[in-house]
DNA sequence: AAGGGCGTCAACCGCAATACT
DNA sequence: AAGTATTGCGGTTGACGCCCT
């Protein structure tokens, strides 16, 4: 491996140092984001556009949350990847305040390789917790399940008569979570599952869900 | 107390998509 | 329209700290 520190093509590399941080996140919040390239140079960071976006966005961006994934944010995540696999951006969209790199990492840590018997006796011992805590919550495994469009229609308007039909071609996901007691439209996709990828970003209504219903941070 | 194993996290790399000229 | 630059994404790596023996 390369010494850190000892630049390939004039970057630097390695771990940011204060002074990094410092000179990053007030050229951002002077210039704002973007052209990274540019940032490099104009900084005076002797670092890649590309290692400055990521730190700014892994690390200096205002509003990120610190700390252990919450049993309600893993609850989404979990949902999010049956349903994308792995487009960490995509599901961190629905994470405020996480990053894609830190879900992957959560994900990778909990889920890939989660075989020792040891780490599932953790893990039911963190889901005993949560029990205590909340008693009125379902285990997490199961707090959640997607709803039809139909099935969803009914149950947001609260009136099983006002169950709507799907636009044709169009198959509407929706995930019933209990915590907020709420159902989440999460996005629209052609029945023929070939195609996909573009539509999965064609999020139905962004301001739901940014408005407060998944306002993780109530539930802390 | 030492050291080996393991988990976590920050950061890098390569590639693809997009924007710009 | 084509070539180049930039940005974004997902996979991977390596450092570091904690725990167990």
């Amino acid at each position: 491996m390369m010494a850190w520190g000892i630049p390939e093509q004039g970057w630097r590399k390695g771990p940011w140092t204060p002074e990094e941080d410092k000179l990053l996140a007030e050229y951002v919040n002077l210039h704002g984001e973007g052209r990274w390239s540019s940032v490099s140079r104009c900084a005076g960071l002797n670092r890649s556009g590309k290692s400055c976006r990521l730190r700014w966005v892994n690390y200096l961006r205002p509003g990120l949350k610190r700390g252990q994934i919450t049993p309600q944010e893993e609850g989404i995540i979990i949902e999010l990847h049956a349903l994308w696999g792995n487009k960490w951006s995509t599901i961190a969209r629905y994470l405020p305040g996480r990053t894609d790199n830190e879900i992957k990492n959560y994900w990778r840590t909990h889920f890939k390789k989660e075989k020792s018997s040891q780490k599932k006796e953790k893990r039911k011992a963190q889901v005993l917790k949560q029990k205590q805590q909340h008693p009125q919550a379902k285990p997490i495994e199961h707090t959640s399940r997607v709803l039809s469009y139909t099935e969803a229609t009914a149950a947001i308007s609260e009136d099983s008569s006002k169950a709507t039909e799907a636009p044709q071609g169009i198959q509407e996901m929706v995930f019933m979570y209990p915590w907020v007691d709420q159902c989440l439209p999460v996005m629209m996709m052609p029945q023929d599952t070939a195609s996909w990828s573009a539509h999965e970003q064609a999020v139905v209504d962004d301001e739901l869900l940014w408005g407060g219903l998944w306002n993780l941070d109530d539930n802390c």
